[in-house]
DNA sequence: TGTCAATATACACATTAATGCATATATACT
DNA sequence: AGTATATATGCATTAATGTGTATATTGACA
């Protein structure tokens, strides 16, 4: 399993964070839903989101046109504590970023 | 203060994690402690820690030509709680070089 | 099969950050 | 003052990482 500098340098980079700061607190969102949350260029969303799901801290699924990520459910617990507990005292990086998902418009409708 | 995308950066490295690990368990240690417990050269140390300073996570104080570092007690709860939850979940990296910190001969004796 | 929307990847480039080595600074001691 | 030890810094080099643009891939649907 990922150890902990792997981590570290996984969330250690602007964008990377933001998305899964996102993901920490939606649970599951689309590439485009991601990309219009951070205003970043699809191509960087999906890069990130590669290098970190070939990491093992999230998971994707495909449905339709869209793929789905989410964390991992079996992060070890001191990993997922530390995302909850950064997550939780930096609302201020958040809150924007939830802002712009929520102006999104036509938004994917999932069905799991 | 320091935010979070900086505050992994700081820690998203080897070798700084390593310095970082050995001042969360050992409350204070001078360069050369810890030059010896992790087996960098000097400069190396030395510069890794002048950045940790620099960011805020860590102080130091000279003792006659000894300079001992210490994790700043006034970090963000969050920050000081990451920290104590990934050494506690990683004593595999910490093991080794707590060893090594045993080996050395003629440590420095601190008063504060 | 052809087209469109969503997502992924390739490539060249720019930037950041760490390293080794040499040297400077600071303190202690004679 | 001169030497020894501990620590910090300057500089050139290398390695790692992110970016933009273009393009490939995948699935939906007519």
């Amino acid at each position: 399993m990922i150890n902990a500098v792997d981590f570290f340098k996984l969330i250690a980079e602007q964008n990377r964070l933001q998305l899964v700061f996102l993901l920490v607190q939606q649970s599951e969102l689309c590439v485009c839903e991601l990309t219009a949350a951070t205003g970043l260029l699809q191509p960087q969303v999906s890069r990130h989101l590669t290098i970190l799901k070939k990491a093992g801290l999230l998971l994707d699924r495909r449905q339709g046109q869209w793929v789905y990520y989410r964390i991992n459910p079996q992060l070890p617990d001191w990993i997922a504590n530390t995302l909850q507990l950064t997550v939780q005292h930096n609302s201020a990086v958040l809150q924007p970023l939830l802002h712009n998902l929520q102006q999104m418009q036509d938004r994917p409708q999932r069905c799991s």
